[in-house]
RNA sequence: UGCAGGGUGGAGCAGUCUGGUAGCUCGUCAGGCUCAUAACCUGAAGGUCCUUGGUUCAAAUCCAAGCCCUGCACCCA
């Protein structure tokens, strides 16, 4: 039995979760879920970040603790994860004791071997923003902006990680590991950033201007500032747990891959001696009708109001059915009704219900033996064979959109099979000959469901867990056993008809024609 | 300007890495079925796969150049 760690990147508890933390935790999650379900022994870690200055003001702006709001927001993470049924195994907050202990041990380890060094750093400060500017912050007559009010040149004594001395060890790395950063023209990204020479990362605050985070153990005039922070959680967490660490798979947004998870992150476990994640998955993004989604634009979709009104799995299957691993996408209303309808109601939700009503009424609700196989079953069967093979190499390769599309295809395939049997006239018959082959489409109806259930369980779990009940069958603790075609519903008394994924109506009147 | 992604039947997308009948959902048209969630099944119409050039027996797919769109470049999954 492997282990197996994967985790998601900690949010930000300076907003509310939305659309984006939820696809991000999904997807993480289903990839969970299939090495469970292959059998590996698996971790699965998400989390929230919670120090820095956006919190402090955020909290000061309240008038609360920064600890408080920190409670409020998290919990908001939280029950978004119950309420998508992400099955993570731990939840970390970088307020917890056991984080700050674990990044304070490893900022004392790297300031002992001389990794991290006190440096002056000189430069434009707003005392109204409270933040140093960049060049590029200017106007283009060279003036500041209004709302940064007086700037000055000042000098400011931090603590810096000397990240440049390994650079040329990360490039070598990368190469030997060209697979390190999923999909791989973020790697090529990666490489085509470390042309350009590193600067050492400046990994404090003075205490003064940021209280809200961890002071450093060997300064407590100054506390540790984001990375230093942020990444160790994946480390943190399983301090205590000896034989998770490295992780297999740090599931990212695009937007924090280069630098801090594909050239900090390699290098600070480089530089404390400790062995680097086998790899990083840097997913895309959503847009919403064509907009991008951002907190500062106010262009969010609350994911709890599609799974109050869907259902989770419903917003699970589009998540992974519509996004290619890598790419971004445009999340619609239209878009998802139609998936929605097309795959999860008329296709699977009505194979089930079909399934069920004519079990019930032509064999009391029990699985009948299947005879031998006839052309239809056998079709079917070199389909369903070839699904299985094909669909959990999709799965490793992160093609969830296709695997999807394979195992929704094998569904299709049995309402044909269907057509082709067309039961309800057989069951109308008193000849023998359409008696057997009546039990014989029955079971195959069943068997083929039990199966594509299988294939789907790590990304509609609850469904899957409902079909399952409707079918009387407890599934195999091994999955390949679980895909065998074969005859182990026999004698399985069905639920009453069952209606999965009621069909959403559409609210639009069709279009005039010209 | 820099970096990145994309341009495929009426709409939205997949396929491009690993060249060889262009696939899926919606829509349209015709037919079938009536077990089922106005569902399901079958068939049809509809495509210069952005352009040009190259490699090849063969290019949506590889190479080169160009055109157009989008995102990022302050915060953001």
């Amino acid at each position: 039995m492997d282990n197996f760690y994967i985790t998601t990147a900690i949010d930000y508890v300076n907003g509310s979760p939305h659309l984006g933390h939820a696809y991000e935790k999904v997807l993480t999650d289903v990839i969970a879920r299939i090495r469970r379900m292959m059998g590996d022994r698996v971790h699965f870690l998400t989390g929230v970040d919670e120090h820095g200055q956006k919190v402090q003001q955020s909290a000061r702006k309240r008038g609360i603790a920064p600890q408080q709001f920190c409670d409020e927001v998290s919990a908001e993470f939280r029950a978004m994860l119950t309420k998508l049924n992400v099955s993570n195994d731990d939840f970390i907050r970088t307020t917890e004791e056991r984080h700050k202990r674990v990044v304070r041990d490893i900022l004392q380890r790297l300031f002992d071997k001389g990794e991290i060094y006190k440096a002056e750093y000189q430069g434009y400060y707003s005392t109204r923003q409270e933040q140093f500017l960049q060049e590029k912050d200017r106007n283009p007559d060279g003036t500041w902006p209004e709302i940064f009010g007086d700037v000055m040149e000042i000098t400011e004594t931090n603590y810096f990680f000397k990240l440049r001395q390994y650079q040329d060890w990360l490039v070598q790395f990368l190469t030997e590991n060209e697979n390190f950063v999923f999909p791989k023209f973020r790697q090529k990204q990666v490489l085509e950033f470390l042309k350009e020479p590193l600067n050492d990362l400046c990994i404090s605050r003075p205490k003064e201007r940021l209280e809200w985070g961890i002071p450093l153990p060997f300064d407590e005039n100054f506390v540790t500032y984001v990375w230093f922070d942020a990444l160790v959680n994946y480390v943190s967490a399983v301090a205590d747990q000896p034989g998770v660490w490295p992780a297999n798979w740090h599931v990212i947004g695009k937007d924090i891959l280069v630098p801090p998870h594909a050239v900090y992150w390699p290098i600070m476990l480089q530089a404390a001696g400790l062995p680097l994640p086998k790899g990083i998955i840097a997913h895309g993004w959503w847009s919403f009708k064509g907009a991008k989604m951002s907190k500062s634009t106010g262009n969010v979709i609350a994911p709890a109001a599609f799974v109050d009104e869907f259902g989770a799995d419903a917003l699970r299957y589009f998540f992974l059915r519509e996004m290619s691993v890598g790419q971004d996408s445009d999340f619609t209303d239209l878009q998802f009704k139609a998936r929605y309808n097309a795959d999860l109601a008329n296709n699977l939700g009505n194979l089930l219900n079909r399934t069920l009503n004519m079990s019930n009424r032509f064999t009391a609700g029990v699985v009948p033996a299947a005879g031998a196989d006839g052309e239809p079953e056998t079709e079917l069967r070199a389909l369903w064979e070839q699904t299985r093979a094909e669909v959990p190499q999709l799965w490793n390769g992160f093609q969830f959109h296709l695997a999807l599309e394979r195992t929704i295809a094998f569904v299709t395939a049995t309402n044909a099979y269907i057509e082709k049997r067309a039961p309800w006239k057989l069951g109308k018959s008193a000849n023998p000959a359409d008696q057997a082959l009546l039990g014989t489409s029955l079971a195959t109806m069943a068997e083929a469901l039990r199966l594509a259930a299988a294939l789907l369980r790590p990304f509609i779990p609850d469904s899957v867990a409902k079909i399952h009940a409707a079918l009387g069958h407890t599934p195999s603790a091994d999955w390949a056993q679980e895909c065998a075609w074969g005859g182990c519903l026999q004698g399985a008394k069905l639920a009453p008809s069952l209606v999965l994924f009621p069909r959403i109506q559409s609210e639009e009147k069709p279009p005039a024609k010209p």
